[in-house]
DNA sequence: CTCATCCTCTTGC
DNA sequence: GCAAGAGGATGAG
């Protein structure tokens, strides 16, 4: 299996993007630039897949990202995603939040009821598995204004994202 | 602070 | 395989 990879400058850092023939599957932030299958080896047997660095497969993302980062409200749902990676209940909550609007937020127990579940816990235990940030935009689920909740990539970058996006928290 | 809740991962058969 | 236990990006009291 051919997996493709590539990077993107943000003003924070890098993302890192890898992608199969399926769609994207992992958009993860870097602070500094670590080798491509060290993330895709979290996911993925790398003795089952060659790795190509081909940027101009991701001319879209780029192009998508660099918008969002400008403070356009931008809408990723166009990008072909590939959530195979995670368990059913996973996959349920990725998708879940992947539905809540730019500029908006939820909390946890709200994602929780609205797969019909009491399971708010696990939600949260589902989002510090997303392997997609800012496309499933798990920045977008918190706690309460007061107190946010965790990110996997850090809780300063979850402030700056929601900051970005014109969301106002009380610290 | 405690305890309820539920999905996942690990461990020990 | 299966079952029990631990532990989370939580929430209510």
């Amino acid at each position: 299996m051919d997996i493709y990879y590539h990077y993107i400058n943000f003003p924070l850092g890098y993302i890192f993007l890898a992608k199969k023939k399926e769609g994207l599957f992992i958009s993860k932030f870097l602070n500094e630039k670590k080798l491509p299958k060290e993330y895709i080896s979290e996911f993925i047997d790398l003795k089952s897949c060659k790795l190509k660095h081909i940027p101009e497969l991701f001319s879209e993302e780029i192009k998508l990202f660099n918008a969002y980062f400008n403070h356009n409200k931008v809408d990723f749902s166009p990008i072909k995603i590939d959530l195979s990676i995670g368990s059913l209940w996973e996959r349920r909550v990725w998708i879940e939040t992947a539905k809540i609007p730019y500029g908006e937020v939820q909390t946890y127990k709200s994602i929780a009821e609205k797969l019909n579940s009491k399971g708010f816990r696990a939600v949260g235990k589902a989002l510090s598995k997303n392997p997609l940030l800012i496309i499933i935009p798990c920045h977008r689920v918190i706690k309460t204004d007061k107190a946010l909740g965790g990110f996997s990539a850090g809780i300063e970058l979850k402030k700056y994202l929601l900051k970005l996006e014109g969301i106002s928290i009380n610290l």
